[in-house]
RNA sequence: CGGGACGUGGCUCAGCCUGGUAGAGCACUGGGUUCGGGACUCAGGGGUCGCAGGUUCAAAUCCUGCCGUCCCGACCA
């Protein structure tokens, strides 16, 4: 291709409307323009990366057995209604009417079409195992879209869906797949981790996110460097067992802490550490109140807290209904005297002496407070996120906390959606069962976006040959000079021939001009006939990644270029 | 949904406070010079100042409402 025919609007400036570097980045190198708030189009660029990612993916795919299906973006509210997900599920479902005056939706995952398929058409457990997938649009109405392809409205996504007898062989189905994402995010270039997740809205016992490593991640994954363990933060348990110093008891005190609400601002009010506060957040949980201590240097995690009361919901509550219930202005609750609402605490609080609470009074908090003393406590579990150094549930080291991008998501959804929609089949005995099901997600252009998070520098992105829109960019410093263009268009063919994809630089540009966008557009190599070549009749070839460049004859530079595109292409 | 910011040629922004009939740089078109890290020069084209009301002799500028975008929070595969 040549570059003077392409269409690559490439921006010299930053874009006002993006913030993050991938966003930024996609549309710098004119990937991607923006239609509406998180809806995008994709250019020519932005489209043959997203096709490499896809075409890795059904690669993967169908080597691990998995059929390519493809389902509407529309769907009948109905199938929706079956499995109570057309009430449960909140606005990110866009629904409408058609015509006809029939509820429709636009798909923001595709359960209960593809259990709609298979019911119909599959009786026999002979039929089974089976695993469908497809690469399509989905839709969904994010509260606050944000981050250009990070979190868009409408993004396209793999998703895959297993079908079993049994729970061991969904048991299979799950390791199969959770070894064609290992393939697949290899094959992407991209340094992740799986990591063990909660399974969320979607339901279903056991989870795994794949995460792209990157700093600027909006997740946090546990780690332990010694045994390999890695987990979400809601998973992550934390085991440490505090010692506190076996003070005596002292007297419970009632003090004046004139506008000291936060954390920060009581510890520095009365001169103490932040964990000899005990914080007190007020908890809505399936429509009960609760309150919820932890120390004041630890942070809660609403899905541990939903999680150990078994419960459906859990909200913060907001300042009126603490108001009410602790009849003191937020930031002043405390255990002590509170009556009506329920009273949990984190494990870390075990021990803890002499503590500080809020008093239920504006301006008030105790000190010297005591447990079992001064209040009592339903239950101790473990609510807290873990922090760097607390010890690995599984080999006690200590852990380490990193940031990543969800890009990928396995789970065992078992009998769930099969038994709300009848979906059945007849086993070796004759007897009816549900399908076992599995559900296994992959999102295409987030992980586009999380290459580039991953993978880019202050000149602009980094692609992985494997998903990089274009092998190599040939550069033709200067297109005027006939014999410069004669080798270059040379090159250009041979470089098709070899299979090598390339974009040809022959516009009528300055070299800055050229180098700045090559740079931008991140090809993993960029071949430059220019001077050096005129002088020495050598071509100069710039790898992107380290910025080594290195002189070679036309023969050379083509075999160079070939053994990087096939030592990258990981099969 | 709560908090904040913004909306002026394709892009980045100035002008708004203090009302007087729209600017700069980049991009674009034509000419000339230049050609290994976002050139120079001459001549051009291009703007319902987000939309709708209102105030005023006069509104990009002041007022009201709406729309859109982005950020933070809540929420989230």
């Amino acid at each position: 291709m040549r570059f003077s025919r392409y269409f690559a609007p490439t921006l010299r400036e930053e874009p006002a409307e993006a913030e993050v570097v991938s966003h930024k980045l996609l549309l710098r190198a004119g990937m991607i323009r923006r239609v509406a708030s998180g809806i995008y189009n994709f250019l020519p660029l932005g489209l043959r990366v997203l096709r490499k990612v896809e075409n890795i993916v059904r690669e993967e795919m169908n080597r691990a057995g998995a059929l390519e299906v493809l389902m509407p973006l529309v769907q009948p509210g109905e199938l929706w209604r079956e499995t109570g997900r057309w009430d449960k599920f909140g606005k990110e479902l866009l629904r409408f009417k058609d015509r006809k005056d029939h509820d429709f939706c636009l798909g923001p995952t595709h359960e209960e079409v593809i259990t709609d398929l298979v019911r119909g058409e599959v009786r026999s457990y002979r039929q089974l195992p089976l695993i469908l997938y497809q690469i399509a649009t989905k839709f969904r109405d994010e509260i606050r879209p944000r981050f250009g392809l990070m979190r868009g409205r409408e993004f396209i996504m793999k998703d895959a869906y297993s079908f079993d007898v049994d729970e061991e062989g969904l048991d299979k189905s799950y390791q199969t797949m959770y070894e064609a994402y290992e393939r697949i995010f290899k094959r992407c270039g991209l340094k992740f981790r799986a990591v063990l997740a909660d399974t969320g809205a979607i339901g279903g016992s056991e989870s795994h996110e794949f995460m792209v490593l990157a700093d600027t991640g909006e997740d946090v994954i546990a780690t332990c460097p010694a045994c390999g363990y890695a987990a979400n933060l809601e998973m992550a348990e934390a085991q440490r067992e505090f010692s506190y110093p076996d003070e005596p008891e002292k007297p419970l005190e009632k003090v004046a802490t004139p506008e000291a609400r936060k954390v920060e601002e009581v510890t520095a009010f009365l001169g103490v550490s932040p964990e000899k506060l005990v914080k007190t957040l007020i908890y809505i949980v399936d429509g009960q109140p609760y309150a919820v201590l932890i120390r004041g240097d630890h942070e809660l995690n609403e899905i541990k807290l939903r999680k150990a009361l078994n419960a459906e919901e859990v909200q913060m509550a907001d300042s009126e209904t603490v108001e009410k219930l602790t009849s003191a202005p937020v930031g002043f609750a405390g255990p002590v005297g509170l009556s009506g609402v329920k009273i949990i605490a984190d494990k870390a609080i075990t021990g803890l002496k002499n503590f500080i609470v809020g008093a239920n009074e504006a301006d008030a908090h105790y000190v010297n407070v005591n447990y079992p003393r001064d209040f009592q406590i339903e239950a101790f579990f473990d609510l807290r996120n873990v922090i760097e150094g607390d010890p690995c549930p599984k080999c006690g080291k200590p852990l380490k906390l990193v940031r990543g991008i969800e890009v990928g998501h396995v789970f065992k959804l078992g009998t769930k959606y099969s038994e709300a929609m009848g979906a059945t089949f007849l086993d070796a005995e004759g007897k009816e069962r549900p399908f076992v099901m599995g559900c296994y997600g992959i999102g295409v252009s987030r992980t586009m976006a999380a290459a580039i998070e991953q993978n880019h520098d202050e000149n602009g992105i980094i692609w992985p040959v494997n998903i990089a829109p274009f092998h190599v960019v040939l550069l033709t410093l200067n297109p005027k000079n006939t014999s410069l263009m004669e080798v270059s268009e040379r090159l250009y063919k041979k470089l098709e021939a070899e299979g090598i994809e390339v974009l040809w630089d022959e516009r009528n540009e300055r070299p800055g001009v050229k180098f700045k966008d090559a740079d931008l557009i991140g090809f993993p190599c960029q071949l430059v006939v220019g001077k050096t070549f005129e002088k020495e009749g050598k071509l100069e070839i710039k790898e992107r990644a380290t910025g080594e460049k290195r002189l070679l004859s036309e023969e050379e530079a083509i075999n160079f270029l070939k053994e990087r595109v096939t030592a990258g292409s990981g099969e």
